[in-house]
Parts: C-alpha cells; sequence; structure tokens
DNA sequence: AGATGTGAATGAGTTCACAGCT
DNA sequence: AGCTGTGAACTCATTCACATCT
C-alpha cells in the first residue's frame, strides 16, 4: 500500500541507501538478492530491509527474493527520482561550487540549471549550462529556469534573506546548507543541514584528552550508508 | 554522573545544538534561562531539554534556571571543544576549499592546519597558515602538523584508499563528504556524511508529480537546529 | 527448501507529571 | 511560587519468529 503520508525520515533515508545499493549490484550485473544477501553485502539488517519495503507494497518474491532492476526502479519512483528536479545554486562560492558538481548525479534526476550571487565579479561567467546571474533576478531566474528546489551556500548571515527572496521568487523547496537555522515559511519545505555538527561528533569519540582509543562510545557515527 | 560510554548520536547532536543556542544567548546578554524558556525560544522540547542535561551532572538550579554561561562551558568541554582539534583536508578541489572556511570556528576548537592535494599544479600553494603538499607525504604531513582529525573532500573513487593512507599515517579520525561509503578499520572512528541524501529527502516531500503542495508527510525535514 | 511479509516482543527515545530543592 | 531532575507512561523503531507463498 503506498501509504505515503507520514513516512519516517529515517525509513526515508534507508531507501536511499537500499536504491544505492541496488544500483551498485545492477552495475556488477547482479539481477536478483534476498534481503539476507543485500545485508550481509552491505552491512543492514535483513528484517529492516523486508519491513520498509513491504510498507510500500509487495516487491519480493517469497522464496526468491528481490528482481533487482524491478525493486531499484519502483524505490526510485518512489523517491521521486523518476523525474527531473531542478537546481539553482544560491551562492557560486567554494560551497556552491562543490555543491553544484557534488549533486548532479543519480541517472539526471538532480540537474542544476541555474546560480546565482551578489558578486558582480561572478556574474556572468558561464558554467556550461547556463550563465551565473545576479541574485537579484531570482524571480526571473526562477521562472526562466523553471528551478525547483533552492540550494543555499551563502554565509551565515545572509541565510534567511535568500531563503525568503527563493521563496517570494516561487521556489518549491530549499535546501539550506549555510551555517544559521533558516525558519520556516509555510508552505515551502525546508531543510537545514549543518555540516558542522558532524565534526562535533567525531571530535566527541575522541574524547576530552584521548579518552581511551577511539571508538568509545556505542559506535554513533555512521548514520548513512553504501554507494 | 559524566556517563561518557554509550551516548547516542541523537542526544549529542542535541548537545550541540543546546550549545550554539546557549552561544547565541551570551552574545545576547542573557545570563540565566529556564528549559522552557529555551525551548521556547528554539522550538525543542523542555522536558527533553532538561533530561539530556541531567545526564550528564546538575547543571541547573531549582527554582531558577540554568547559568547560561556555566552551563555553555560544560557542555563545551563535555563535547571535546575546550581543546583544539587539528584539521587535515585531504582533497582541496572546491568541496576541500569551502570545508576549511566553513569547519573553522566555534571558538577556536576547530582549526585546519594542513592540506594535502594529488595534483601538483595545488601542491605548493600558499593558504595562509600553511600551504598545501602533495598526498603522498601524508605521514610527514601528519606528523609535522599535529593534525588529529582527516577531512576526505576527494571523488567517490578515491576515498577508501585516501582514508587508509590517513590511517597509516597516524590520523585519529576521519570525516568524510566524499560521496562513497568508507569502510573502517578498526581503532579509527569515521563517519561518512552524504550530502545527497539530504537532497533526496527534499525531493521525497515534493512528491512524484507535485503531490498536494509542500509539506506532506510528517514533517521530517530539518534534524538538526539553530545557530 | 528458501525467502518474503507480518504480528508479536523487545528495545530506544520522548513526553508526562510530580516530588523536591531554592 | 518556580524550575529542576527523574521515575513512570507512552510512542516510535527495531528485531524476532513464524505462517505463507514459490
Amino acid at each position: 500500500m503506498p501509504d505515503l503520508e507520514g513516512v519516517s525520515p529515517l525509513i526515508l533515508n534507508r531507501l536511499s541507501v537500499y536504491l544505492r545499493c541496488l544500483r551498485h549490484l545492477q552495475e556488477t550485473g547482479v539481477e536478483r538478492i534476498s534481503s539476507q544477501q543485500l545485508a550481509d553485502r552491505f552491512l543492514l539488517s535483513a528484517s529492516q530491509i523486508r519491513k520498509d519495503l513491504a510498507q510500500f507494497g509487495d516487491f519480493g518474491i517469497r522464496g526468491v527474493g528481490y528482481e533487482v532492476a524491478v525493486l531499484a526502479d519502483h524505490l526510485n519512483s518512489l523517491l521521486g527520482l523518476d523525474r527531473s528536479h531542478p537546481l539553482l545554486i544560491v551562492g557560486m562560492g567554494n560551497l556552491g561550487s562543490a555543491l553544484s558538481r557534488y549533486l548532479g548525479f543519480n541517472h539526471g534526476a538532480f540537474k542544476v540549471v541555474a546560480a546565482v550571487d551578489r558578486d558582480p565579479e561572478k556574474v556572468g561567467r558561464d558554467m556550461g549550462d547556463f550563465v551565473i546571474r545576479h541574485v537579484d533576478d531570482l524571480p526571473a531566474v526562477v521562472r526562466d529556469s523553471g528551478a525547483e528546489i533552492g540550494v543555499l551556500a551563502v554565509p551565515a548571515s545572509a541565510a534567511q534573506e535568500n531563503y525568503e527572496a527563493l521563496v517570494r521568487a516561487g521556489i518549491r523547496a530549499v535546501l539550506n546548507f549555510a551555517p544559521a537555522r533558516v525558519k520556516r515559511i509555510q508552505g515551502v519545505p525546508l531543510k537545514n543541514v549543518d555540516l558542522r555538527i558532524n565534526l562535533e561528533e567525531v571530535a566527541f569519540v575522541l574524547g576530552p584528552q584521548g579518552r581511551g582509543r577511539g571508538a568509545s562510545l556505542a559506535d554513533p557515527l555512521d548514520d548513512d550508508l553504501p554507494t
């Protein structure tokens, strides 16, 4: 049953992970796989895989396993990756440039179609598929490019105002990489990603002044998974 | 009781969040605050704040609240941010450069002290506090710089080999930003951070072809918190 | 046999509600 | 009175174990 409402972020992220594993298997020429094999191969839990998947329909074949290609395609469309998601990068400094490379992937589901910056030096630069435009032109840029998701890669102090500008320009969702919490405006999904928190986590396991050796606590690192 | 073993990553991340809120309050001149006020101010849960904090000692004063400065300092040292954590960036492309800016923060707890790259073009470039060196010199770079945490910002295909090189060079922990899962070697804490998963999450809330409007599901975005 | 899908059991994490300190 | 610290209640998530299908 495609019970799409109320899917927890935990399950969602695992689906992404499963999909990546499956793509990997596909490239390796594997056609069928059981939940147990998947779990062994990628350090996951077999029963969890089954439960996660069963939520969205009966993709498997009892006694056999899952058809890699079929399952991958199901997940792909479930995650909304079967249609293209045009991205707009706001702020083309190092982070913005890095993200524009990093995020274009996944069988073409995500594609950077536009970028804006405040710096006149950068405006006009040709990025191959598009030209960097001025942040003041956001409304026109969003309209012309058809961008759907805005990616904030601006300094912390400029994050909130740029989010709001994106909303006014008609963007449908925003991902914020600036190290500042942005407050969501009703109706425009927003995800704040703070890269620094990961560093703090790692710093913690190293302990006060080198508590013991490495992995002390409940092995908390590693939330996400394979490629 | 500083029951440091077995702290869940969830709590850990919340502690980081609390600390940021407190720093913010400090700058605003607030000296005391109750869990309730904190919760209201930053969209948190009061009882959760109290429970999280109580785990590590009695920082609060009944009937009064928490002394902002005191609590901030406690958290700071609890998270290991009172001593300096020298960072080494591996891969000085756009992402590496961006991270080297982005991650230097937090009252000087994190400082980039060295960087390496494979590209002879980049080797030798002066970054102010240090000079980019060749990745083959990792052992010497780690020794000379005293780097503690390695930050991988290399292409996916090079992630595993560079992690292993870091381990051989004597690094104490690693944060991997390459879009590839790296397998941990016993004794060297590793955290894989996959930026793409955030995009997929946002794409999902937008739904198949624009299911409803914005925030459909259980509002899953927004894990982390304020600055 | 061999693997899925799923209720039942366990465990983790969060909220409630209040006793006890200031 | 006001607010913390904490056991008890509750909700959410994961794992177990097995009936069911191929």
